[in-house]
DNA sequence: ATTTGTGCAAATCGTTTGCATCTGA
DNA sequence: TCAGATGCAAACGATTTGCACAAAT
């Protein structure tokens, strides 16, 4: 299942309501008040990088009535469909990226704000082989900042 | 503070236990029982990725009276004594990879292991140039692997 | 003697789960 | 109707913290 299958291209959002819905349908998800809701919030301002909490507290915010519980499986159906990706910053929050296509990350450390690198710049070279009998699910680079004292 | 200045290359393990006091305490870290201990553990067998967990198991096994705390503490304060430094391969456990030096790693999600990539293979090329006021850290290049179903 | 480290248990925090209730097809 | 979705609260697991006691300088 891939974001293609959706009919969403990389930085596309979905426009009416009538389509977010036919998009859930397809990939077999439900198009529950929740789930149309999120979808909304997430694609509808270009790429972002949320947190559940983040999502759930911008959801409330948007007076949408949603459990937080509900975040979290909505944003891991939505991985699995392949609408999002996740990154694995640290080990305390999880992020997810609503660009799951193939990019990598600034992540400002003191700020705990995740960047896109733009894909134009060829960050990874020569990529190694592989250990014999495994295959390379993905590659995630991640560019760690910090301001620059002077 | 860096592992050069504990007079330590990227493979060698500490020798003897008055090599290892003395080294401590170059970084300022008393050379306590349980230090020493994990001292040994750690950089006796090469290079390694070990989570807090397991370097407690592996002690405890090993006759040594530490606490999970205190292992906790000796982690990361030898993370920034530059004797380890820390991966993020997921939200969950934190890896502690007892080579600081640049190298990236394959993932093996199945197993959640970390296989080191040698340094010789060129995986990143072009580093794109980061926000103004911000310099690069660090980069942080994980290989994830999955095992090949043919 | 003073500072620093250790151990234990409790606290924290992000995330997951169990289960009763609700909702969409 | 009824599988699938939601919400709530409890459970969980990794990590951190507070504090009394112990060990190193």
């Amino acid at each position: 299942m891939t974001r293609a299958d959706l009919g969403l291209t990389a930085t596309q959002a979905p426009r009416a309501p009538v389509e977010v819905q036919k998009r859930l349908s397809r990939v077999g998800l439900r198009p529950t008040r929740q789930r149309m809701a999120l979808v909304e919030i997430l694609f509808a301002k270009g790429d972002r990088h949320v947190t559940a909490e983040m999502l759930y507290e911008e959801a409330t915010r948007a007076q949408i009535r949603v459990s937080l519980a509900t975040v979290y499986n909505t944003l891991h159906q939505f991985t699995n469909a392949g609408l999002l990706r996740q990154i694995a910053v640290d080990s305390s929050k999880t992020y997810f990226d609503t660009n799951p296509s193939f990019h990598h990350h600034f992540f400002i450390e003191d700020k705990n704000a995740l960047i896109d690198i733009p894909p134009t710049n060829a960050l990874v070279g020569a990529v190694p082989a592989p250990p014999e009998d495994y295959e390379i699910i993905r590659i995630d680079v991640i560019v760690r900042l910090r301001k620059m004292r002077r």
